[in-house]
DNA sequence: TTTGAAAACGCAATCGATTGCCATGATTTA
DNA sequence: TAAATCATGGCAATCGATTGCGTTTTCAAA
């Protein structure tokens, strides 16, 4: 569209026959400028409907307010929560959020990180996908002296801020709840190893068969099981052992557990007192399903407000490279129906 | 963080021994410079892992090839995937996205369209808060040359490009479906009528009770029922009545369906014999319910691509002011067990 | 060898806002 | 009354990239 002549502050200026310099005074609410001059910008600003050029003003500045943000999938129930938390905090001062996503690809995580950084956003808050392996155009972030804030999928080797879920001890409180509940063999569905918080949740699995003296079956073990269907086929596959599981712990997400679920009533196995099964995520659904199911949830609005508040308190304005620092959030364990095995 | 010294035009120019000019019209693929240099710049923009500054450049240029969001909430189903899908298209174009969240209330609102227009966004995309009756700073925004497009809520009066539903004939086949299933008395949970959605849903209500010849009656007309809570307390009210309905509508929301389920579960009224449920939106969960809840899909994903691809037709480096125009996608009816009476 | 046109590139202004430095006039202090 | 201090506000440079216009260089045609 015509970009229709927009109101400047040398509008402003001119006519009230002062310069620019001053009107830019009175709108920063400097106190190098009179009382009255000021008053009176602003009330012509507010007449001419003035709007600050932000383009102008932020290269000027040489910061944006702005954080961008890069998820695997915007529209995954834990990412879109984490961003409503990252926006709720931010918008209160006046910070805008650049929202990409990388669709689990390597190549479209890089060059929405090189966007941002041509964007200049003062912060990129990233949670890598599954396909990042390499992580140089991370390193090259801090290198451009951009700050940068890692969550839930973290590049460990990287030093940065960072803000996780407790996922081995979660993980661990759940298994254990399953030997409690009197569960014997406990299978587990795992995500791909490379991505560290299914490698924590992996750990937490083996560190409560150990505690409990459980020996560790490599059978009942399933890796890349982290869709509904590729939880669904696992769960085929388990049941068919000549020993099958009488647990499943799907540690990569809620999907995965409902494939194991609907596998289960397909097969007409009841849950919890033939299979017990437990999730991760505490999505809106598990609560839902029949039974409902036992599992994890991350506190994700909560995260996404800790990232912002991280941000303010360590980043902002600040002249020198922050020092890592890992924030840990405990994740909880929901018990539902689905493995009450003894209730 | 330290700002650290980015790489310029100027720098490259300096280690060439030519001007910026060169140097900006070599990284614009201009024809009027030598194919040499040209080669040369972009060889030692490489090396030193030059990257164009964003604001200078749109400020100079007048565009931003950002494209603005406005939704009530960034975290439910149907906004996460209308802006997943937007993300998907204007990514390919090199657009950027600023998105933000109203929270439903209209302050909010009015503060998230001013900062978009202070960023100098292209564009606006934006579906209203429920509080929203005073649109003059959508006006605003068309009135200061940027373009807007409205989605699913939409103020009708506001001549701008609109992408929505077409609530009426989804609602109106979703009520023949339960008429046809034999279901007698159909109860309505309406949503708020200053959002045309609702109202249309509505009069798809009224429609195909008329085209039945099924008297109206207001008794099972409930208003303001759009969340679980209260669709949950509609269906008590509704359900205690002398003469009770035999199926209700939730036409606000598939979670006023859930409050609905929830409250037939508690009364042990068998669904769908006793009573039928219908939802709006094929939020996941429908699917998972005991039993599985009659929805109606709206193509989300496929809503924010045409969303998109409206503006880089209708819109992208037009002069003029466009035309108004109102896309309307036909929702799907998607027949699960909770209606499935006499099957 | 001269002329002309095209190719290549430099100069300088521009997009708006910000800010260090300086000038003016007013007010205060000696 | 003179000198010092302070409050205001103007001037001009700056942030990087872009581009119209003008100048220089190159090369071919006359």
């Amino acid at each position: 569209m015509k970009p229709k002549k927009r109101i400047t502050i040398y509008d402003i200026a001119e006519k009230l026959n002062i310069t620019a310099s001053s009107v830019s005074r009175a709108l920063n609410n400097s106190n190098h400028v009179n009382e009255a001059t000021k008053n009176l910008v602003l009330k012509t600003a507010a007449e001419l409907n003035y709007k600050r050029n932000l383009l102008a003003s932020n290269l000027r500045m040489g910061k944006t307010k702005t954080i961008g943000v890069v998820v695997p999938r915007i529209n995954q129930n834990f990412f879109s929560n984490v961003i409503a938390g990252i926006e709720d905090a931010t918008y209160q001062k006046g910070y805008n959020l650049i929202i990409c996503q990388s669709n689990e690809s390597h190549s479209k995580e890089v060059k929405c990180v090189n966007t941002l950084m041509n964007q200049h956003v003062d912060c990129i808050v990233i949670s890598v996908s599954v396909e990042s392996d390499d992580h140089t155009h991370l390193a090259n972030v801090i290198e451009q002296g951009i700050q940068l804030i890692q969550f839930d999928r973290v590049a460990e080797e990287l030093e940065t801020l960072k803000v996780i879920n407790d996922n081995e001890t979660a993980s661990m409180e759940a298994v254990v709840h399953l030997i409690q509940q009197g569960y014997k063999r406990i299978a587990l569905l795992e995500g791909p190893q490379n991505l560290s918080i299914f490698k924590q949740r992996k750990t937490g699995y083996l560190n409560a068969l150990k505690k409990y003296n459980i020996p560790i079956n490599n059978e009942l073990i399933i890796e890349n099981a982290w869709t509904k269907e590729l939880g669904a086929a696992a769960t085929r596959k388990l049941l068919s052992l000549p020993q099958p599981p009488d647990a499943i712990f799907a540690s990569t997400s809620d999907f995965s557990a409902l494939g194991v679920l609907d596998v289960a009533h397909d097969m007409d196995i009841k849950v919890p007192s033939q299979l017990g099964i437990l999730g991760y995520s505490n999505e809106a659904f598990t609560e839902i399903t029949t039974p409902s199911i036992t599992t994890i949830d991350q506190f994700s609005v909560h995260m996404g407000k800790t990232i912002a508040n991280l941000y303010f308190e360590e980043m902002e304005n600040k002249e020198v490279a922050v020092t890592p620092k890992v924030i840990s959030i405990k994740p909880q364990l929901i018990i539902r129906s689905s493995t009450l095995k003894n209730k």
